[in-house]
DNA sequence: ATCAATATATGAACGTTGTTCATTTTTTAA
DNA sequence: TTAAAAAATGAACAACGTTCATATATTGAT
């Protein structure tokens, strides 16, 4: 009775068509450019059959927001062989804040679009967050043991490393770094990682 | 001759109709609320008309944008008398993440949206910007001059505050906090901004 | 192989949107 | 009073997300 799993089969291939050609919409123009059309002329579909496989348009981009979370997670746990736990900290930033430059729209739904946002109503559906919020705070704790963060609540200084790597990704991934010139944006972002470390 | 006088002040006058309708309904109930057709019918005047005050529905949000900046320099500038610079320092950053709660929509189209950045090809339109942005390095560079941020250069500290406050005030306004508790939130960004202070 | 039932796919239609522009109305200066 | 200039109109256009009656394809039973 093999029939039932090739329909399942089938229907996640339709669904990964679906998300590949709205991802290829999306990094070729952004936001835009993903149109329900665009997509159905891509599958060489008829529009009303992408409604059979995602709710609406925001599921759509709700899928993509997961597959970044993916890529986002894997490059995070590849640094984690780093020994010393102040330099593992500092790349944890690097790592991040490079996310946002090699994938700025996959970090835009992440972290900024409002368009995932609303069908993330439960905690729940945030899960692929709280796996790296976690890891961050595990991180900070090991520093922590170290000697590092002394009398600075875990979970403060998870937020507040967060939130220091989010402002220049997201300052970066929407266009608002043009107050310095283009050539010192690197250095300065490197610089910030080295400032934040004398709160450490 | 007074007839060009009189012109001029009817210009801006519907212009200012058109901003204050925009921005009613912006508040009211966010972006997509603002379509030149509401607009049209809450000014009482037909579509067309718009456009012969404003060239687009861009060019009306990057004069709200304006506004939303006028309104966050004078709160910048009202605690410009706090004596001390440490105090003056986090304080800035107070009333920096204040004004996104307060006035989050002004927030998001000054420092977020796409919408205005699209005007803003020249740093020249980012005035405003600047002129915060400047009032940041003073403050910073006062405090250097009491004995804070040894061996920090002032580039890369204004850089970093603001990157840290703007952080924090995005994953405010874009709904990226749910991954602590509502009750959490406050004693958060209060102790952030302690722990920031250690980098001082 | 046939056939009714079920699953899948279609695309015209609906109500939106921003923007344009030929037409009409109002205001101006002679 | 009237011709010219300025201001306002709103139907029309193309594009959007979404729905749904209709059509096609696939299934399991006869």
């Amino acid at each position: 009775m093999g029939i039932k799993e090739r329909k399942d089969r089938q229907k996640t291939e339709m669904r990964e068509a679906i998300l590949s050609a709205a991802l290829k919409l999306f990094s070729g123009d952004g936001f835009d450019n993903v149109t329900m059309r665009r997509i159905a002329e891509n599958i060489e579909y008829s529009v009303g059959t992408i409604y059979l496989y995602f709710k609406d348009r925001n599921e759509i981009f709700f899928e993509l927001h997961k597959l970044g979370f993916e890529e986002f997670y894997k490059r995070q746990l590849a640094i984690q062989d780093v020994k010393d736990p102040l330099k593992r900290l500092t790349e944890h930033g690097l790592v991040y804040i490079q996310f946002a430059i090699d994938y700025p729209l996959y970090y835009d739904l992440m972290f900024i679009s409002r368009i995932p946002g609303k069908t993330i109503k439960s905690q729940h559906d945030w899960k692929s967050g709280h796996r790296t919020y976690d890891l961050l705070k595990l991180n900070i704790s090991q520093a922590k043991g170290a000697g590092y963060f002394k009398n600075v609540d875990i979970e403060v200084a998870a937020f507040s490393l967060w939130s220091f790597v989010h402002g220049i990704a997201s300052l970066y991934v929407r266009d608002r770094m043009m107050i310095v010139p283009p050539e010192a944006v690197k250095p300065l972002v490197t610089g910030a990682l080295k400032f934040i470390e004398r709160a450490y």
